[in-house]
Formats: structure tokens, C-alpha cells, sequence
DNA sequence: ATAAATGCAAATCGTTTGCAACGGA
DNA sequence: TCCGTTGCAAACGATTTGCATTTAT
């Protein structure tokens, strides 16, 4: 259970787990998909748990040092975050018009990637893959600036 | 030549490409690999080039939206771009130890990630790749910290 | 002449940090 | 009790922006 994973990851620090941290962990997981500090900050708020903003982002850090969160993307606009428990591995698609973020998986990709790595002998140890572009409702919507038909 | 792509681009919406403009998009295609804003902006005052750092953080967005640069990545120390001109687009693999970027292409990756993107319908204009990991130097010299069995 | 661009410094904004008060092992 | 932790507010650092001045066209 992550409570134990970051019980210990403290521990082993010499740290404690405290109520804040705990509430901070149990929200990063409560939510189904992506989220950000500030927000998790104002949920928690909203809902009378009381953790600072600096408590917050500081267990963000811990989270993150331990495994238990993963950075999906670093925005101009801050951190975006999801937990990294229970969930596949998984990359993102992001619609350039709506912001939508689909999750995808591709055990193709997955593989292809490790190829990769060991052609170039590099030790890979976790990824990134973010393909922008419209979604399957924005692409419609879209008025097309220039001709299309095929494209390359 | 990207001047004229710029000075196109700037005059389809009534800018003008100022000598500033100029010097950053000199500057910026002068650099091997990435760069970032401020290090621009010290190597253009270090020769003597007049452009304040804001006309350089202008012209970088100008550049970017003109698809003239690109960001690389987003750390939390700022952002890194790098141009995107006579350059086959690439991804990238980053060293957790030594933070070399190491740029790769692979002509599978790309087809099937628009494999990828029809089977979702998704309508894919660019994207991004990142594989963190450790670089061949690295992998040697680690000496696996507190190395235990499981890992994500 | 006119509209755009510049430089500066102040403003933003996400995130971090110093510090005194606080609290769990 | 002893440290680690908290909350606050101030500090930070990258980037943006308001504005008076400068500069192309």
C-alpha cells in the first residue's frame, strides 16, 4: 500500500509521516487522472483538509523523490503530475485545440523504445512521449488553414 | 533562408524584423545544439550585440511561433529550444548522471506513431519524445546506490 | 508622421525557503 | 525532550508587461 511505501521511503530518511503528508498523498491519489499542486492545495482546502501551500509542494517533492508521483509535464503554467501506483505506464496525447489529454498505451512503442536504447547503448530507465495535435472531436471543428487531403 | 521565413512571417502580421529581431535569430541558429533564453542573451552582450534580455525573450516566442525554434524541454530552471531549421526532426534521450542529451532518430518511431495516432483518431502534428536513462559512459560508472529488485 | 519596437524596471506566478512555533517518536 | 515539520510570508528566478522613448517605413 503506498502509505507503507511512504512510510518507509521517510523512515529511511529519518522522517516522519505526518498528517499533512498523509493528506497530501492520499489526494495526489484520489485523483482519477492529471493534477497540479495549486489545485490539489485548493481541493484540499475545500474540503477543510488543512496542509499549507508550502506543505504541499514540499510533499510533492517527496512523493516524486520516492516513486510515488511521476511530473506528466512541465507547463509554462507549473507542474502537472499524476501518482505512478496501480497505473500502467502510459503516454499522452494533447489536443492543441481543446487541451484534452488522452492516455495511451502501446506495448509496440514500449518495445520499439527499448530497441532503441540498447541499438545506441543507452540504459533507459523511464519516458516521456507526448504527440500533440487535435482530437478526434477538434480535428472536424478544425478550418483547416491550408489545402489538405494528404499529407505526409 | 530563415531571414526571409522570418521577415515573411513578421510581415504577414505587420512587425518588421528590427536589427534586435535579427540578432537573436542569428544567435539562435549559431547554436549547435540547445540553448537557452539567458545564455543567449549573456553571449550576444558578451559580444558586444545590443538586444535587452526582454527583446530577446520577444523574439524567442516570435521565432517560436514562426516554428523557427523549438522548445525542447521545460525544466524548472526555464526553458530549452533549440532551431529547428536544415535539422531532421529527433528525440531525445537524457543521462540522469552526466545530463548529456543525446539526440536519436528513428525512422520506426515516427511511422509508428502515426500507426498510433490513426488507430485513435487523433490527428498528430508533432511530438515529443524523451528517454531518461543512463549514457553508455554511465551505465559504468554507476555504482547501483541501494540497488533493489524492484523498480518501475 | 505613425505605428511598432526597444529597454528598463516593476509585476507575475509557480515554487522554494528562513524562521519561530508546534508536535510526534 | 528532541528533531523534524508546519505555516507564513518573504525570497526566488524565469518570463512578461507597462510605459516612455526610439526607430523604421
Amino acid at each position: 500500500m503506498r502509505q507503507n511505501i511512504f512510510r518507509q521511503f521517510l523512515e529511511e530518511r529519518g522522517q516522519r509521516l505526518t498528517k499533512e503528508r498523509n493528506a497530501v498523498l492520499q489526494k495526489a491519489f484520489s485523483c482519477k487522472g492529471h493534477f497540479d499542486p495549486e489545485s490539489l492545495y485548493m481541493e484540499m482546502r475545500k474540503k477543510g483538509v488543512k496542509a499549507s501551500r508550502a506543505s504541499v509542494y514540499r510533499t510533492l517533492n517527496l512523493l516524486y523523490e520516492c516513486g510515488l508521483v511521476e511530473k506528466v509535464r512541465q507547463t509554462e503554467h507549473g507542474t502537472i503530475y499524476e501518482h505512478s501506483l496501480g497505473g500502467q505506464h502510459h503516454d499522452h496525447m494533447i489536443c492543441l485545440e481543446c487541451g484534452e489529454i488522452i492516455e495511451f498505451y502501446s506495448e509496440r512503442l514500449e518495445k520499439l523504445q527499448e530497441e532503441i536504447c540498447q541499438e545506441r547503448n543507452f540504459k533507459g530507465t523511464n519516458h516521456t512521449l507526448e504527440i500533440r495535435g487535435y482530437c478526434r472531436h477538434c480535428q472536424t471543428k478544425i478550418t483547416v488553414p491550408e489545402g489538405d487531403g494528404s499529407h505526409g
